[in-house]
DNA sequence: AGCACGCCGACT
DNA sequence: GTCGGCGTGCTC
């Protein structure tokens, strides 16, 4: 029996005359002094206690077993990323309450033999009601049948209708999928039949387009596809790009909305599309990454669509990649797989089989594409509190002036990333991290982006007691969209960041705002790069394009290239030429070079050859390991300890330990590990048998992140 | 993960 | 004298 809890190995449990569950039932047992729902697994457990003191399993539950394909790609998961497989299986069993009855409501039917001697007009009118209709709530009854509700309850009372319970999580919507095909180019057509061919042998492709070039209808059609051969199908999308834009394409071509699944749903939504998919009657799911792990009975499509975002990558937690598990997945259903997007990353580019890499190049528009122009931020330089050059300041008046609109892009959220004394030089940082407090004046406060610490706005410094020297040192959206409004008096402008935008709705809102072009110029963090499509959106600038280039990030520049690149797609729909300014002061540098002469490709090239040289991904395998702990000291002991442990082969290089970059993080002292191992290495395995002997004190929390994302 | 057991501080 | 803090250990 595998238990939803941190364990490798299933626990045993007696079964009544031998007569065991087949693998896959989900059963509720007795665990130390509480009651858990657990799975039975393949393998006979290999008890560790006294055979006399195994309890018997207490119920089997209704709920349908987990499919062969899902407790395998549970046990593959818990070795790629060395968590348990019990926390694997919590992740699937995420919705406890969706395996419990739901909640009953009461319909009322007529009787097998009804009785209609001596009744009066208006129970006679409840039996007619009731006589041509599906069992009916009392409510309902009474409104259809024109009574009150006193009469019904009466009705029932006396025997004269018949009460009868139903689950309320049983009913589900019938989905029928239809709507219209969009008519697509020959190159979409070629690569929409490449997919919907291959759907059947299963494997994946890789789909890469630049943006406006039709991706999510080539994609829609492998859906349809498959959704005809009768197996359900998975859409994965950055929790962001789970909008109305999206939900609007995919009605529009199949005339019904997906189920969702996102952080977003109310409890009882999660419970019913829990449940309904575990019966096999959800046909579509589209949701963010932990859709992954929802008990689809059988599967026969998954589509990642943004597939190089970084929200696939969990960060805490089980720390997994969303694009690993769906490639275990797709393999043990026997599912194609299709990553989408402009910038695939380069793992994948370097990954995919030849035939199978499918390239959209035409914009569906005639829009030409935007010209890019790099401003060197040395040369121009902007005078001190200033950030917007005179070159980007001219072309947002050029902009206004011709009625279109523009977007201002700054990777950083709040008025200012630090607040520094004039007087003593003190920097205001964050009690918990090794970082500074970002200021925010929209909600005015100084706040940690690490850890949520927050405190109100002080007037004097905190170290030297001087009131009135603090000052504001860099840029944040907010304090760009105050410079705007100076530069571009009367311009409508709005700040689109997770701070201003809180729910769906709101994004909804701004989005429809730029629509309707009731904004002149939307200002926004990453949050402005993803998949909107604004007609009257000609210009996009850039206030600081280099804020991702800083740090040990392996991915700096190849992350910074798919930002701008994606962004710069924004410029320039319809029939009007877009234009992209990017302040730099590092006009030379590869990326921006590449992004100037909208060279992808050479980029691409450029970057992996780096890559092979310095035999990091794909051409080599990278892991993290991050000891944390309340005391640096014990902290630092216990990193040497495993150092020491450490495995000594040509093809693995450990680097460390080392205090990682964020030494403090809410409150913990950290210490990192890299670990870069040649290809052929068994990577997973090989930190296996070196730390699972290690032994820690309870303060002290190792994390293991295969295929590390970030680097703090 | 939870939950109990167990050993040291401030209180009705 | 007890209530309760959370460190440690165990759960088939």
């Amino acid at each position: 029996m595998l238990l939803p809890l941190p364990f490798d190995e299933p626990f045993a449990y007696l079964v009544e005359d031998g007569t065991a569950p087949p693998p896959g039932t989900l059963v509720r047992v007795p665990f130390g002094p509480r009651r858990i729902t657990g799975v039975v697994w393949d393998t006979a457990p290999d008890p560790k206690v006294a055979r006399d003191r195994l309890r018997p399993i207490e119920a089997v539950l209704d709920t349908p077993p987990l499919s062969t394909a899902l407790r395998r790609t549970i046990d593959e998961t818990a070795a790629e990323t060395l968590a348990e497989a019990g926390s694997i299986l919590r992740l699937v069993l995420s919705v406890p309450a969706a395996l419990e009855p739901g909640p009953i409501r009461i319909l009322w039917r007529l009787p097998a033999h009804p009785t209609i001697e001596a009744l009066d007009a208006r129970r006679m009118k409840v039996i007619e009601t009731l006589a041509r209709s599906e069992p009916l709530q009392a409510s309902v009854l009474a409104r259809k049948a024109g009574v009150s509700a006193a009469i019904v309850k009466k009705m029932g009372e006396d025997g004269l209708i018949e009460p009868i319970e139903q689950d309320t999580d049983a009913v589900v919507a019938e989905e029928t999928f239809a709507g219209a095909p969009v008519p697509l180019t020959a190159e979409q057509k070629a690569a929409a039949r490449a997919l919907v061919d291959g759907l059947e042998a299963g494997g994946w492709w890789l789909l890469e387009g630049v943006p406006g070039s039709g991706k999510t209808e080539v994609y829609l059609e492998a859906v349809d596809a498959c959704l005809r051969a009768g197996r359900p199908v998975l859409v994965l999308l950055p929790e962001i790009a789970l909008g109305a834009q999206w939900l609007g394409r995919f009605e529009r071509r199949f005339g019904v909305t997906p189920q969702l699944w996102h952080s977003g749903l109310t409890a009882a939504q999660r419970r019913r599309t829990w449940k309904a998919v575990a019966r096999g009657e959800v046909r579509a799911v589209v949701g963010a990454r932990s859709a992954l792990f929802l008990p689809f009975p059988e599967l026969g499509l998954i589509v990642m669509d943004e597939a190089h975002d970084t929200s696939f990558k969990q960060e805490d937690g089980v720390i997994y990649d969303a694009r690993t598990v769906a490639a275990i997945r797709a393999r043990h259903e026997h599912a194609a797989l299709v990553l989408v997007g402009a910038t695939p990353t380069l793992e994948s580019l370097e990954a995919v089989a030849p035939g199978r890499h499918l390239l959209l190049e035409a914009r569906y528009s005639p829009a030409p594409e935007p010209s890019i122009a790099l401003v060197d931020l040395r040369r121009e330089k902007p005078p001190a509190g200033v950030f917007l050059g005179e070159a980007l300041r001219a072309a947002l008046r050029a902009t206004l002036d011709a009625g279109e609109q523009s977007m201002l892009f700054l990777n950083r959220r709040g008025y200012a990333p630090l607040t520094i004394c004039r007087a003593c030089g003190f920097r205001l940082h964050c009690p918990n991290c090794t970082a500074w407090l970002t200021s925010h004046h929209y909600r005015p406060r100084l706040q940690c982006h690490h850890c949520g610490y927050a405190r109100p706005l002080p007037d004097h410094c905190p170290e030297c007691g001087a009131v009135d020297f603090l000052a504001s040192s860099g840029p944040g959206v907010e304090r760009i969209a105050e410079e705007l409004a100076g530069v571009l008096p009367g311009a409508r402008l709005e700040v689109m960041t997770s701070d201003t935008v809180h729910s769906a709705a709101a994004a909804a809102d701004l989005v429809g705002a730029m629509l309707d072009h009731r904004i002149d110029v939307l200002i926004g963090t990453q949050l402005i790069a993803k998949g909107h499509h604004f007609p009257d959106l000609t210009m996009v600038g850039v206030v600081d394009a280099d804020i991702g280039l800083g740090g040990g990030d392996l991915r700096a520049a190849e992350r910074t290239f798919q930002l701008l690149y994606q962004l710069s797609g924004r410029a320039g729909r319809e029939s009007r030429p877009g234009s992209v300014l990017i302040q730099t002061r590092q006009p030379d540098h590869p990326v921006m070079q590449a992004l100037a002469r909208n060279d992808r490709a050479g980029f691409v090239a450029a970057e992996l050859e780096e890559r092979r040289m310095a035999g990091m991904p794909p051409f080599g395998r990278l892991a993290a390991l991050i000891l944390a702990g309340p005391d640096a000291e014990t902290v630092r002991r216990q990193s040497r300890r495993i150092a020491r442990a450490a495995p000594e082969l040509e093809e693995v290089l450990i680097l460390g330990p080392a205090p990682a970059p964020l030494t403090l993080l809410r409150g913990r002292y950290r210490e990192r590990f890299l670990i870069k191992a040649e290809p052929q290495i068994d990577l997973p395995a090989l930190l296996r048998s070196w730390l699972t002997p290690i032994r820690l004190p309870r303060q002290v929390r190792l994390q293991v992140d295969v295929d590390p994302q970030s680097f703090l």
